[in-house]
DNA sequence: CTGTTAGCGCGTTCAC
DNA sequence: GTGAACGCGCTAACAG
């Protein structure tokens, strides 16, 4: 048979003293005498006693909550941010609600309609490949629920965030090729509707100039990360354009496997017939016998943790949040070559 | 300025309403006449009210939702899981809260206790390494939780479960080496504690017997995950027993990926100096030039999906609840040869 | 030190 | 059709 679960009422019904004892007792209040304190502390346990959070945060108007959104947890970059966010709340009180949007918009509006009706104190995001309306973030911020991005940042919705100097970590990229004699590069971006790819592009084309490499025509590719639509993208470089390209580089590190999956079944051979050059520098690249020749290492759990702690920092001092005053935080990434 | 969010209360008072009729009519009751209904929708959308959950589950005593207790989402396996149990929740009503034990048994005692407060309808599992107390879980049963765990399964406690046939894939497994005609294969097992580690020994064992093998002492290992557990196993194994084993069978293909770059620091061949075969077959080793030589595929997607399922029927159907009958689902294994 | 009372937002009984 | 009143479990004023 199932335990009941007890409330506070019952408690009082038990020991009979006044239901407001039981809950300053269970609450350390210091007026409580030490002795009756631990009487209701033994009731408390012989009748299962179990808070209700429910009624605690119906009554306090306030549940300590996090919602946090991310893309996929099954990419490492993601999954390992998270990591990091928790780990930043750590004994801070709050709840964390995760969610996944899997790329879509609609999941993620679904969630951070589910944050807003959940009341939580803050929302951690990293936009979906998708998402190209960002009403349901504005909805957010004109309850004045504080919002922090990273890695994918909404355009043009000035917000606080976290993110990494994309166009610079390029510049890193293209540098290295360079010195490698190569000038012919193709960008495989993700999909044109993250930021972060404009960015890429913004790098890419400014590297162009800055190294005197040679811009192609077809050389500049979206994807929408399918594997599919990687390897239509690739068969096209390869084989419908004039010129094949020295070296590819590609939105992130699953971006440029999965091309270089391509290459090997079509019998190039990656970073010797192409160079390889992508961001996140993940840590499963490192169980492979041919990772891309070098990965712009984005610090997925310091972003999450320092995400985590612009929330926190906006949370405990109201101050900072109702000016239009938003906090961009840009971390430098760092070029490992493996190669 | 933020916006305000208003109660169905202030919807009321606006409209010179009673309360009841607000609430009646956001719940298409059908006693709201249609005048009423439409002016109520209006008002509710012209003060951007947010009906407030935690004040419907207190009232109901119920919240429609489901805790998620995993060990890592950075292992794919989990977070393949994860994805095959919100697609199963889909357009279900439920709340999905999702946590990660990160091994830790002090982690996982507290979502469960989370998850016990809140009143959750059910909660799903695949427990840490560490944890060989299931107080935490015996818990949520006394207190009538439905509980079904999967993959990673307590020993000796009855449950609800979904889990792999690892005996028989174990068997799979060693008679695919005997057919290589290797004969001296080493378990590099997970940690002692968990279930699934015991049945990957019983299975090995057995197919000691069965196919003839030659016990070796020191062959049989367990590691806690950590690189450098593995890397001191691998050394042990290699350098300081009398034998080198010709394979190994991994307990998932982390474990063996691990003990396969150890190989190569060495100076070792895997699939060449030592076979190696392993659990799970994860999509991620889909990347790798030289993934184990075979590996069980589990369908981490479809167990989680499976585990969802059961946790619903239990959920519609309490007659199946309240007597001590545990449904067990067992899943097979498919070995999947890669060389 | 402890009890009484009120009310957080909502759904529901019972009246009219 | 609609309204008044109560209570879910809890905290916080105000009393004593």
């Amino acid at each position: 048979m199932s335990k009941h679960q007890s409330t506070i009422k019952e408690i009082a019904a038990a020991l009979n003293v006044a239901i407001s004892t039981v809950s300053r007792a269970l609450s350390n209040d210091p007026r409580i005498g030490l002795r009756t304190r631990m009487r209701v502390n033994e009731m408390a346990k012989a009748l299962h006693y179990i808070p209700n959070p429910a009624a605690k945060s119906l009554r306090k108007q306030d549940a300590l909550s996090i919602g946090i959104v991310l893309p996929q947890l099954r990419e490492e970059f993601f999954s390992l941010a998270l990591n990091g966010i928790e780990d930043a709340f750590e004994g801070k009180g709050y709840n964390i609600f995760i969610t996944q949007s899997r790329d879509k918009m609609e999941r993620e509006a679904k969630a951070t309609n589910y944050f807003l009706n959940n009341r939580v104190n803050g929302v951690i995001a990293s936009i979906s490949a998708e998402t190209t309306d960002y009403q349901h973030f504005r909805e957010l911020q004109e309850f004045g629920v504080p919002l922090v991005f990273f890695d994918r940042i909404p355009t043009n919705f000035p917000t606080h965030c976290v993110r990494s100097n994309v166009e610079d970590g390029v510049l890193k990229a293209m540098e290295y090729l360079s010195k490698k004699n190569i000038k012919n590069i193709a960008l495989l971006n993700g999909p044109k509707t993250l930021g972060i790819s404009q960015e890429r592009l913004r790098g890419y084309l400014s590297a162009l100039k800055v190294f005197n490499f040679k811009p192609t025509p077809g050389f500049i590719r979206y994807t929408d990360f399918s594997r599919e639509n990687i390897d239509r993208i690739m068969t096209d470089i390869w084989f419908n354009t004039d010129e094949k390209p020295e070296a590819i580089l590609a939105f992130n590190d699953y971006v440029a496997l999965n091309a270089m999956q391509w290459c090997k079944k079509n019998g190039i051979k990656p970073n010797e017939d192409v160079f390889f050059v992508s961001f996140a520098n993940l840590p499963i690249t490192d169980y492979l016998d041919h990772p891309p020749a070098a990965s712009l290492e984005q610090y997925a759990y310091l972003m999450g943790e320092k995400a985590a702690k612009l929330m926190i920092s906006l949370l405990e001092d109201e101050s900072v949040r109702y000016e239009n005053n938003y906090q961009e935080i840009i971390m430098d990434t760092e070029l490992v070559v493996h190669i």
